[in-house]
DNA sequence: ATTCTCACA
DNA sequence: TGTGAGGA
């Protein structure tokens, strides 16, 4: 784990706009019993996505929203092997590499389908 | 030496 | 968002 100081300079970001952002609920860090912030590889990733994201013109409240649909996608990937495919939930763009139809089928079938998480209206 | 929270000439 | 105060 990483101190704030290292997530500055492993981020670009100040400590004032990491703070900022863990306020705004982008980001949740964990704390040492001094209440010392402590940052994850993860917590890098998450804070180099957030500057990605705002450097787009988009607000912190935008950039709040993706992260948490991006973490709820994230969580509906019971096999690793098919992450790329997203079934009965958003899109099925990227077919898997498989040959035939009956295969992915199968594949399909023993698959823990999970339901799409409800959302506010259609 | 570092980080934390709070507040603003 | 920066920066300094005052404490941990």
């Amino acid at each position: 784990m990483y101190s704030i100081g290292i997530a500055q300079q492993k981020t670009g970001l100040s400590a004032r706009q990491i703070r900022y952002y863990e306020k705004m609920g982008l980001i949740q860090l964990k704390r040492t019993s001094g209440n010392q912030r402590r940052f994850s590889d993860e917590d890098i990733k998450l804070l180099l996505r957030i500057k990605e994201l705002l450097s787009q013109n988009l607000d912190v409240k935008s950039v709040k929203e993706i992260i948490s649909n991006e973490k709820e996608t994230k969580t509906l990937s019971p096999i690793p092997e098919l992450e790329k495919i997203k079934v009965f939930g958003t899109n099925l763009t990227s077919l898997y590499p498989v040959s035939d139809r009956a295969e992915l089928v199968s594949l399909l079938n023993s698959m823990e389908i999970k339901e799409k998480p409800k959302e506010q209206d259609e």
